[in-house]
DNA sequence: TCTGGGGTCCTAGGACCC
DNA sequence: TCTGGGGTCCTAGGACCC
């Protein structure tokens, strides 16, 4: 039934990306096992791999599987850096160059072929080159869609390249475990094993039916077709965030309104800055509270405009937090407190927001409150491009040993590839 | 001694509209 | 005059991805 395509799709994936730039920046750390990052292990070398070390590992389990890892500290820009490097390399070969994380990309490169040869040999030469002119290990997947060439790269990795032909595709996926499908994960993983599915063959044996109660209906239907090896879905040289979020990790606090109002107003300018930077705003906020024992809740709310300024998405987080913890008044200490913005809007209606102004507890159009504070927040934004985000602070904005995640690493984690 | 920060998508129930 | 079906939006929670 598949049409005959051929396999053009490409799948490359640095591997243990961070690891792999401290061992290239360090020359003494080649060869041992290192974790990049402390507290939760970020990314793990091969050789600390091999003890069982994996990256969102908390630090001190890492330790115990491997007393002789090495914690090394973030060169988050550098990653930043040789990130876009490798990715510049893939642009050589093809336009159509869909980039995922700081550390992964699709290529489609169906339209190279008459220049640079078979998908294999780009595929070889992309390798080649990511090594010699930048220093980096890539495994790189090649299949007809993006799924198998996911699954492949996986299968290649650390350091190789698995082509899956056509007419070879589902000898290859049969017997591969369902954990490395994309959208399997612990839970679900779990779930199917309880019902003795193992590998990719056996969740394509499995009656849909069985999957829909297994999983519910959307991941049902999904998983079953992708064992089943139908994926439609094309390379995307381009996508706009739908939400733009930021939280912080706080230790264990007692959820106090001085730390809401640093922490919110921290988070919230950030969102805010980002929001604005992009000519967005958004109408549905979202706080999550975090207690100990990783328990959390989330509580939202959609206004009538889009909003995209500081104060505003500080008061409105505050409310939200403030019913959140009202709801738990058992919960005398929280961990973690998240901002997301959703339901974005481009070109913000910027009238909209000036005419619209939170009053005590309650939202209230009429005023133009909201114009002077967009104006502030403006130029602060304007300050901060050209002296750095140091330049300007705002008053309650400034945490108290807090922060304690460097700018740089957020800034990675947006991953706003341009 | 339960861990970072950034996201996407799905579900289920309820409100509301036609 | 308590009975139908369909659609959209909102909220809270959860699984998953890098």
């Amino acid at each position: 039934m598949a049409p005959a395509a051929a396999a053009t799709i490409l799948h490359a994936d640095l591997d243990a990306f961070y690891a792999s730039v401290e061992q290239l920046l360090d020359p003494s750390l080649r060869g041992i096992p290192i974790s990049v990052g402390g507290a939760v292990v970020l990314a793990a070398s091969y050789e600390a791999k091999a003890h069982g070390v994996t990256a969102g590992m908390p630090g001190w389990k890492a330790r115990e599987l491997c007393p002789a890892l090495r914690f090394v500290g973030g060169h988050f820009r550098d990653y930043q850096r040789l990130g876009d490097l490798v990715v510049a390399v893939f642009r050589d070969f093809t336009p159509l160059v869909e980039r995922i994380s700081i550390d992964e990309a699709f290529l489609d490169v169906a339209g190279a072929r008459r220049l640079f040869g078979s998908p294999a040999v780009i595929a070889e030469t992309l390798r080649r080159r990511v090594r010699s002119e930048i220093g980096l290990p890539v495994s790189v997947g090649v299949a007809r869609t993006k799924h198998l060439a996911k699954i492949a790269s996986q299968v290649a990795k650390p350091d190789g390249l698995v082509v899956v032909e056509p007419d070879g595709e589902i000898a290859f996926l049969r017997p591969l475990p369902i954990r490395l499908m994309w959208g399997v994960g612990p839970v679900t993983q779990a779930r199917l094993l309880s019902r003795g599915i193992r590998t990719i063959g056996e969740l394509a044996d499995t009656r849909s039916s069985v999957l829909h109660h297994l999983l519910g209906r959307a991941a049902g239907t999904k998983l079953g077709s992708l064992a089943a090896n139908a994926d439609p879905r094309r390379i995307e040289t381009s996508r706009r965030a739908s939400s733009v979020g930021a939280q912080s990790a706080l230790g264990r606090r007692p959820a106090d309104v001085d730390l809401l109002r640093a922490s919110l107003g921290f988070l919230a300018d950030r969102v805010a800055s980002r929001l604005r930077a992009a000519d967005r705003a958004g109408r549905t906020v979202t706080v999550r509270v975090r207690f100990p024992g990783l328990r959390s809740v989330t509580r939202s709310v959609t206004l009538p405009v889009a909003i995209s300024a500081t104060r505003t998405l500080t008061e409105v987080a505050l409310e939200l937090a403030a019913t959140a913890l009202a709801d738990h008044p058992d919960e005398q200490e929280i961990t973690l407190l998240a901002i997301s913005v959703s339901n974005l809007v481009g070109e913000p209606a910027l009238q909209l927001e000036l005419a619209f102004d939170l009053g005590d507890d309650r939202l209230r159009p009429g005023t133009t409150l909201g114009a002077s504070r967009w104006a502030v927040h403006r130029s602060v934004d304007a300050v901060r491009s050209r002296f750095g985000r140091e330049a300007v602070s705002y008053a309650r904005t400034a945490l108290d040993g807090q922060g304690r995640v460097p700018d740089e690493f957020r800034e990675l984690a947006e991953h706003d590839p341009g």
